[in-house]
RNA sequence: GCCCUUGUAGCUCAGCAGGUAGAGCACUUCCUUGGUAAGGAAGAGGUCACCGGUUCAAGUCCGGUCGAGGGCUCCA
């Protein structure tokens, strides 16, 4: 469902409705409480309070209940239109409604405070049922009756800004979800649930994967563990191979520079609030990079270049470190050191769209090769205010990204005006196993910083030109986007990912010779593998790799080892039964190869 | 950064009218050699995040600091 449709549906207004409802019991419970605003979201709705005491989680539950009171007097909903004196005068003592008010006034934003497209001018309408009036523009159900009480539930107490501003009032937010039948609700809770298990925090820490050490070592700073290391190397070594196959240059850049260089690219003017405070070295500054562009651009720059040169691309598996707030950061997903998998393209105007083309089919490739299937773009336009560049370029890089989504037959939105002041950009999401949206790739025009660096080459007419810039991550960076493969697989990887593929399971010791014989093998064959050597039963070391979702597990026992074979267990519980030792060997190599799952 | 919640063994958690720390799993050792998700026993492991206060006495109450979780804002 789309985002118009979403807006249109019933499901919408269920969720509207019974925003105002919990605003009502709120209101019962606080009568001098304030209420800001209360919109519908993805899954459900939220309403900003002004209360004179925090929420607990007892009064959900008892707000909870008061709404389902409210709901089963099925009270209809009417909808009036009116002056903004008379509105002011009903919501008299609601200081955050009359701020709205004042906002409709005097056009321009709608009833949440969000600008208007053009021209368009609000009207003023409140809606009512029983003893609450609401500032809104609709629409509800006709009546609470449409509301089932059985299919809503209060989720949790936040805080938020008043309009979203850190230096405005701090509300209460409370969020709830709402569905038409009982069923949905309970399914969609099974969803939390289930995104709980897949947590990479989580899992992180159960498969040995990750950890932050943020007493010790700093927050949003990671450490690879010896399992996700090998994850990570595996992944890395695929791609940077791709790149090599498909015309890029691997090239390497330190991690700082000095202040001259990050006032060339304009970072120390636009971007300092995101980088650390600079480093003095015999008496100069030098900066931390949060970006790759400039070092590749000195890269570029360190020779005069011909059109015969292009396109160039430069690859760089770059560490660079950003300042995030410390509330923001999050696992693997939101950091303060991380590794992009980074390139810039330059190129000729004549080449831009074939270039475009060509790293975005690039791009889905890679993705594809880690299991994932479902894409949707996103494409950011020139802003209406402030950029840089010019209008027919603006155009042209447009023009080659909308066509080559085209081509690639991937749906898109069109964020109009949404791109950054120095070009139009794609990013690209995918959808997870359990249908949730992460963005990962990012292909971005930049028309400034060759512009702020000076660079050129020498066209075949003989003059200096400007290059077209292109900035491209495709997993975006290692960090977010093993968070994001963990969720994807819930630790399940494909064979080709999993630090162990197979885990040898010896039922007595006098088996373990045999499995060592096995695993030294298959270990020649290219896979790897474990041996369960403990003291455990066998029951006990299938439930140890279960749990460590290692893909094979291979029972031996005194029938294997006469006949030179395995007893191959699925992790998905499937048991294959004994097959020869060269039988598994295929099967698991070839999963391997195809990077398949099991 | 801000608001709410929160911080006890490697992990998950109990301990609460304030009276000198507990369980399960994991770990170590021993017994057991067992055919598809937990065999048994013993042992080791914690200055109850840190600092300060109240008290005869603080894991337990109060204040501060440092973390974590859910959000706001922002983003690879």
């Amino acid at each position: 469902m789309s985002k118009k449709e979403y807006e249109q549906s019933h499901l919408y207004k269920i969720r509207h409705s019974a925003a105002h409802v919990m605003a009502q019991a709120v209101l019962e419970m606080f009568p001098k409480g304030k209420v800001a605003i209360g919109p519908p979201i993805e899954d459900g709705f939220y309403y900003d309070f002004d209360l004179p005491r925090a929420l607990t989680t007892d009064d959900l539950k008892a707000i909870e209940k008061r709404m389902r009171n409210i709901i089963k007097k099925r009270h209809t909903f009417a909808r009036r239109e009116l002056s903004a004196e008379e509105a002011k005068e009903i919501f008299a003592d609601q200081p955050y409604k009359i701020e709205l008010i004042e906002g409709l006034e005097t056009g321009g934003v709608d009833e949440y405070g969000e600008a208007l497209p053009a021209g368009e001018t609000p009207v003023i309408s409140i809606y009512k049922h029983d003893t609450f009036a609401d500032l809104c523009k609709g629409p509800h159900v006709e009546n609470l009756g449409k509301i089932n009480p059985k299919a809503i539930k209060l989720l949790n107490v936040a805080g938020a800004y008043w309009r979203g501003d850190e230096n405005r009032q701090q509300l209460q937010r409370i969020y709830g979800t709402a569905w038409e039948k009982p069923q949905e609700l309970k399914d969609y809770l099974a969803r939390l649930e289930e995104a709980k298990k897949r947590d990479h925090r989580k899992l992180g820490k159960e498969l040995g994967l990750f950890s932050i050490d943020a007493e010790n070592l700093g927050g949003g700073l990671v450490l690879w563990q010896p399992k996700g290391g090998l994850i990570r190397h595996i992944a890395e070594e695929f791609c940077k191979n791709e790149h090599l196959a498909n015309g890029y240059d691997m090239v390497y850049s330190p991690h700082i520079g000095k202040s001259a260089l990050w006032e060339t690219s304009g970072h120390l003017d636009f971007y300092k609030e995101s980088m650390y405070s600079a480093l003095d070295i015999d008496g100069q500054e030098y900066y931390l990079k949060p970006m790759n562009c400039p070092f590749h651009i000195l890269m570029y720059k360190n020779d005069l270049r011909s059109y015969r040169d292009f396109p160039l691309r430069y690859a760089e598996w770059g560490t660079v470190y950003r300042y995030e707030r410390s509330g923001v950061l999050h696992g693997l997903l939101r950091v303060r050191g991380f590794t992009q998998d980074d390139a810039h393209h330059f190129c000729r105007e004549d080449q831009m769209p074939e270039e475009i083309d060509f790293v975005l089919k690039f791009c889905l490739h890679i993705l594809r090769s880690f299991g994932f299937e479902n894409f949707h773009a996103y494409l950011s336009t020139q802003p209406p205010e402030k950029s840089v560049g010019e209008a027919a370029q603006w155009r042209a890089a447009e023009k080659a990204l909308e066509e080559a989504l085209q081509r690639a037959n991937i749906p898109y939105d069109v964020d109009e005006g949404g791109g950054a002041f120095y070009g139009p950009k794609i990013d690209l999401k995918i959808s997870d196993a359990i249908g949730r949206e992460w963005q990962l790739s990012t292909i971005q025009f930049d028309f400034n910083l060759p512009e702020r660096f000076d660079m050129s080459y020498i066209g075949s007419d003989g003059k200096e030109h400007r290059p077209y810039m292109i900035h491209r991550a495709l997993m975006g960076s290692m960090e977010r986007f093993f968070g994001v493969l963990i969720e994807h697989f819930a630790g399940a990887f494909p064979v080709w990912l999993m630090p162990t593929q197979a885990m040898l399971i010896p039922i007595a010791d006098r088996h373990v010779k045999y499995a060592e014989k096995v695993a030294a093998q298959l270990k020649i064959a290219g896979l790897r593998v474990e041996i369960d050597d403990s003291n455990d039963r066998m029951g006990n070391k299938i439930r140890k790799a279960q749990k460590q979702k290692i893909p094979y597990m291979l029972v031996v026992g005194d029938k294997e080892a006469e006949e030179n074979t395995v007893a191959i267990r699925l992790r998905s519980g499937e048991n294959l039964g004994p097959k020869p030792l060269d039988e598994f060997a295929a099967m698991a190599l070839e999963a391997v190869e195809e990077k398949r799952s099991v």
